[in-house]
DNA sequence: CTCTCCTTGCTAGCGCTGCTAGATACGGGA
DNA sequence: TCCCGTATCTAGCAGCGCTAGCAAGGAGAG
């Protein structure tokens, strides 16, 4: 029973160092630079072994995504447990929030713009996702006074989502990025 | 002279031809459909004909996604003409720019999530894109005040952006699309 | 302690991708 | 009619995600 309890336990470390493996390079050099092979060399294995722990290259990229969201909630909780002040708060997550995007560029790529058959707004959404949510949720939540809370704060997250994404394209002049973030966040705390 | 002209001429209708098989292509079996030897076979030349007319496969769908803002322009431009009232006009030129990115995803995907290299926020942008920037410009000019046109403008952008990215990958509830629109819009018709 | 079996990881290779070098055929000008 | 430059094609390279099938290792039975 041991026996297995070991194997069970390594290969479970071995999981995390792909994973790890795979957020680190792309974090270094992008998600192109992220191949099977590659990353069987990084963790040196062979490609096959990615295979036995993950369905295909998609899915090593949703468990970084996950470990996105994962960290992006904690990031998110310390704003707004940094700040009393409802208004102040949601200034402070929303900072935060575009921070987060700026930093981890190819985290937040594949929590975004890969990764799309990752359950989101579901039941089945990983706890990572829910409570990356959930933290968007609370900031909000003193600031509304109907029972919208849920879409309010969906809207709310997609201007912050559309900013860092067009900012990070080149779509916006990037001088103005703190005054559109602060144009965003006068709208949503009336 | 007359013959070289007339090469010109059908040199740029088979360019014409290869950025429209790319764009239908694309929409009607994604991106990912599209691969220079199925383009090639598509207008009925072989594959190297292609990089004689554009640099690699990024550069012709970036040539789609300039046809893409075109489009939009237009769209954006009928709904803005169809209302006086400019709060209104804001009203119907947000939802003709969601409607846009629901109906030809592909297209929007190509203007937005691929194409990064594209010139935008730039004196060197293709007009295509000043026009299509333009029209969200003028429909935002009646409500403002300030001098912060371009800033508001740029962030309301964002929001419309962020809306439908993450409407399309699944991040949000399907059901409240409608609701979420309005609130956006209404946050900035004040 | 030895033998057997099963698990585990490897080597090798498939079909595809974007892209390009070198050969070929075609058409205008002398 | 011949020549030459241009335009186009065939064939192939390196790399991709992914997998079939083989070899080596350790666990368990006698």
């Amino acid at each position: 029973m041991s026996i297995q309890a070991r194997r069970a336990r390594e290969r479970a470390e071995r999981e995390r160092l792909i994973v790890t493996a795979a957020r680190e390079l792309a974090e270094s050099e992008g998600w192109d630079a992220v191949t099977t092979r590659r990353l069987a060399e990084e963790i040196e294995y062979s490609q096959p072994v990615l295979y036995s722990h993950f369905k295909g290259k998609d899915a090593i990229m949703a468990a970084v995504a996950v470990e996105g969201f994962a960290d992006l909630a904690d990031e998110l909780r310390a704003a707004r447990g940094a700040v009393a002040d409802p208004r102040k708060a949601l200034a402070a997550v929303g900072a935060a929030y575009a921070l987060f995007a700026e930093r981890r560029p190819a985290l937040y790529d594949a929590m975004f713009t890969h990764a799309v058959d990752l359950p989101f707004a579901t039941a089945e959404a990983p706890p990572a996702l829910r409570e990356a949510f959930g933290e968007l949720l609370e900031t909000v939540r003193p600031l509304v006074r109907d029972d919208d809370l849920e879409t309010l704060t969906e809207t709310f997250w997609s201007g912050l989502h559309g900013l860092v994404t067009l900012m990070r394209n080149g779509r916006l002049r990037h001088a103005d990025h703190e005054r559109r973030l602060a144009l965003l966040i006068s709208r949503f705390s009336g």
